[in-house]
RNA sequence: GGAGGAGUUCCCGAGUGGCCAAAGGGGGCAGACUGUAAAUCUGUUGUCAUCGACUUCGGUGGUUCGAAUCCACCCUCCUCCA
């Protein structure tokens, strides 16, 4: 569900409710691919972190530990201890990541496990199934996201299967949600709109989806390779065809200024690896630009990583602190810079919509859109 | 006192006449990272510099067209025997 409460320009303000709680957004969803943030933090480290929505994947957790094994479990929100709403992605995404392990046909994707070289199959249904399995409050629709550039002739091919199997996806998610065993009766969908940089077939594909009346509406395929003016463009062009009433999650997306860039084109929903992924190789976001902690200018910094953080790492250690943990390869280094970069993504997003409120979005874009892509 | 062995670029360590400014690690310095095969990957690490030039393999001499590599002596360290 989701509650549309104000616009400014294209920007929106609204409320996403799951079976699991609601989310303001414009949001930030931390991901946790297999049932944990990597570096070190708990689901219930993210509370205090300002996290609203977790976002596991069921590629991975279908190989590990298994979707059977989390549903015996009580489900993902109970074997991870995290009560919060959860966001599963499909698979559709290693459709794309893990292209040299896997063969793709109009029934679904074979994969060589990046484990152990076993065959999996994911299809729409199978897909469908494992969400179902994890109890996740919004299930991807299975998708192959294309990298950019792609050959016109087959993005078009692609993304009709897309759609094809969107189509499959419905259905099976139906059918599983209203069995009695079900264990999130109320898990929602989420379409993927495709169609690489051609933003006709972006166009016609979003057409396409929104006539299947789904819980909310992603825009998938994007920041795989093409320029950054390009995906603003393809959001741009898609955007007025997308329900205004659902939630909008432009996936996989992005830097601060890509997210900002976002709302400002109308997206909702957001999830990335970055803020967590860099942390872990020490490159820290300040609303001055991002640092890496690790340059030998900060062997003697006394200052916090950013002097306008209140998260609990600013607060208390310094820089030379951080990048002597990140020499030493001290565990720690990781859990503190990922903390930071959560916290900061999500007092972004926390910043933003109270602007949205306040009706000076236009002016807290203006003010910060420059100075967040800077690198120090 | 005697017998062996060893000293290589920041560190460890390969190299036993030219293809050696010298493998490979480590460390240092920097870069990349966008629905996570990532606590990963890449570049760089003698000096000056555009090809290229110059100085370097414990020290000093020597052999040779050419030496980190061969010879002589010296210095330092390790093991064993007295």
């Amino acid at each position: 569900m989701f509650e549309l409460c104000k616009e400014e320009g294209h920007a929106r303000r609204g409320i996403f409710t799951s079976a699991h709680g609601t989310a303001q957004t414009p949001a930030f969803m931390n991901v946790g691919t297999q049932a944990a943030i990597k570096g070190g933090l708990s689901a219930r480290d993210l509370k205090a972190l300002g996290c609203q929505i977790f976002l596991a994947n069921t590629y991975h957790l279908y190989l590990r530990p298994g979707d059977d094994v989390i549903r015996t479990m009580g489900g993902l929100h109970q074997f991870m201890d995290w009560d919060g709403p959860i966001l599963t992605d499909s698979g559709g995404f290693q459709v794309f990541s893990l292209s040299g392990l896997r063969k793709l046909t109009e029934e679904g994707v074979l994969f060589a496990s990046h484990i152990d070289g076993a065959r999996i199959f994911l299809s729409p249904e199978r897909s469908m199934e494992i969400q179902w399995n994890l109890g996740s409050d919004v299930a991807m629709a299975f998708d192959e996201c294309v990298a950019n550039p792609s050959e016109r002739d087959y993005v078009e091919a692609s993304s009709a299967r897309t759609v094809r199997w969107l189509a499959r996806c419905r259905q099976e998610w139906r059918r599983l949600k209203n069995l009695p065993q079900s264990l999130n009766p109320e898990q929602q969908l989420f379409g993927i709109n495709q169609g690489g940089v051609y933003s006709d077939l972006r166009v016609k594909n979003m057409r396409e989806i929104a006539q299947l009346e789904l819980d909310g509406y992603a825009i998938g395929g994007l920041a795989v390779g093409e320029e950054t003016s390009v995906m603003y463009e393809i959001i741009e062009a898609v955007e007025p065809y997308m329900p205004k009433k659902k939630p909008r999650y432009l996936m996989g997306v992005g830097t601060p200024a890509n997210i900002l860039e976002g709302v400002a084109r109308g997206v909702d929903l957001f999830d990335c690896v970055m803020p967590a992924r860099n942390a872990r190789h020490g490159k820290l976001f300040t609303w001055e630009g991002s640092i890496n902690i690790k340059n030998e200018k900060y062997k003697l910094d006394e200052e916090p990583v950013d002097k306008e953080c209140d998260c609990p790492v600013c607060r208390r250690y310094s820089r030379a602190y951080l990048r002597h943990l990140f020499k030493a390869g001290e565990i720690l280094a990781l859990r503190l810079a990922v903390a930071h970069n959560l916290y900061f993504y999500n007092t972004l997003m926390k910043k933003i919509r109270a602007a949205l409120d306040e009706g000076t979005f236009d002016s807290f874009y203006k003010r910060n859109i420059e100075r967040l892509d800077r690198k120090l």
